[in-house]
RNA sequence: GGGGAGGUAGCGAAGCGGUCAAACGCAUCAGACUGUAAAUCUGCCGGCUGAAUGCCUUCGGAGGUUCGAAUCCUCCCCUCCCCA
């Protein structure tokens, strides 16, 4: 096998990271690596606590699918143990516990999705349930004396509870140290992660360096926000787009981003050129160039890279439609009723677009409701229920009434 | 082990015997304006009720005092700080 030179590597290494640490400690690496022609191994942890994987995860994936294009090695760690234990950075958000079951589960299908963007036979999957079910209380002791707690209260977020009055359980201290043993387990070379992620991954060159291996080298990325464009994209919080959601789903959530994530989301999440980068900033500064006309290009590349150029047009049309010219969308959830008419408000919970009466009523009143584009004001307005009907909540909810 | 401060709606934060479904701010949701953006303005913002000065559930939990408790008492659970 033979590799790129050292710089053409870093090249495309550094493209979109934050920080790595130390740098020259990677040029080392690599320089070793193409010496002795072997690849280098590089690491990513995942929890797999959500269900599925969405954009702000595909932001470390496509750095791991840059190295497999240099020819190096790429572990993915599912944290099937962690998982279960609960993540304790959410300590505050009370989690259910999961199942093994539920969190092999999630794994399954993040193998698939990993597979979207990774090159199946370059990646090896682990589990580190592997090492930690196996560990007795004596391991872990010795694990937890290789760490201090005034080290570990230098990490930002523990500061920050611990300066503001929240609680800090001890085993939260253990996460990092776990994570760090993951790298000691496959000897990684490199671990990449979000920014939040640089103690961990720096604490993972200590663990290391304890264990008598050489460190890791720690590649940080930035971490994506989602829709909202001011949290991190995440499942929880709702504010995110899936890697396997539809295409007409993906170019609608797309468009709702603001403006300001436009450059932010092509730079880290698609593959467009540095040329067609520049041109983005540099149109995005033209006042002459609506800003809408390059979020619909993002859109259709991202479309393009999980679906395919058919879905694209599909997807835009299809937008185009609903929102431009106020017409409704070819697909959309039907409820049939045996009913005649129904009260609007009624009509409203049972099609789940409102939660209660009440906020059906409030809704109406807020002149939000229309039943074929008729604008609904009377909150006790008797809808008569005929097949083809649209009811049509706030922008993006509507329901074609069917009766039976 | 000792001392102190706290736990109020999604979050932050008032209230400290009735006029409290609970001020205020933020967020959410809906409307106007737009480009399903931002900013701005408006309304809503526990549930039920043809829409109430009505009913039900809510102020960490369980009891108690009272005509009446988020507010007082008892016990319990949880968190933070200081001292040892």
């Amino acid at each position: 096998m033979s590799f790129p030179t050292v710089n053409e590597q870093m090249d495309l290494i550094k493209r979109g990271v934050v920080e790595i640490i130390p740098e020259n400690e990677l040029v080392y690496k690599i320089e070793q690596s193409i010496k002795s022609d072997q690849p280098l191994i590089i690491k990513q942890g995942f929890d797999p606590t959500a269900p599925d994987i969405h954009l702000g995860h595909t932001v470390g994936i496509r750095k791991l699918r840059q190295f497999q294009e240099l020819g190096h090695k790429v572990v993915v760690i599912i944290g099937d143990y962690t998982a279960m234990v609960g993540d304790p950075s959410e300590k505050n958000i009370t989690r259910p516990r999961l199942s093994h079951e539920e969190v092999l589960e999630h794994a399954k299908t993040y193998q698939t999705q990993f597979f979207k963007i990774l090159d199946k036979e370059k990646t090896i999957v682990r589990f580190n349930g592997d090492w930690f079910s196996k560990m007795s209380f004596a391991d872990i002791m010795g694990l937890a004396s290789k760490f201090t707690v005034a080290r570990m209260l230098e990490r930002d977020d523990f500061a920050r509870r611990y300066a503001s009055q929240q609680p800090i359980s001890i085993h939260e201290f253990f996460y990092p140290l776990m994570q760090a043993y993951d790298s000691v387990e496959i000897k990684a070379d490199v671990e990449i992660g979000a920014t939040e992620q640089k103690f961990n991954l720096v604490i993972g060159r200590s663990i290391q360096k304890e264990f008598a291996q050489q460190a890791q080298v720690a590649v940080t990325l930035p971490v994506l926000e989602g829709l909202d464009g001011k949290e991190r994209m995440s499942k929880s919080k709702g504010n995110y787009i899936g890697i396997d959601e539809s295409p007409k789903d993906m170019y609608g959530k797309t468009m709702k981003i603001p403006d300001e994530m436009i450059y932010r989301y092509f730079e880290l999440i698609t593959d467009v050129s540095l040329d067609d980068l520049q041109r983005i900033k540099n149109e995005l500064h033209n006042d002459n160039i609506n800003p809408r006309d390059l979020k619909k290009e993002l859109a259709r590349t991202l479309v393009r890279m999980y679906h395919n150029e058919i879905e694209v047009d599909a997807a835009e049309k299809e937008f185009e439609s609903v929102f431009g010219g106020h017409k409704m969308p070819k697909e959309m959830p039907a409820v049939s009723m045996n009913e005649d008419t129904v009260r609007i408000d009624q009509l409203m919970v049972s099609t789940h677009t409102a939660d209660s009466k009440g906020q059906a009523k409030r809704l109406v009143k807020g002149g939000g409701v229309s039943i074929n584009g008729n604008k609904i004001t009377d909150p006790f307005y008797k809808v008569k229920i005929e097949s083809g009907s649209v009811l049509r909540v706030g922008k993006l909810k509507f329901v074609r009434l069917i009766k039976k």
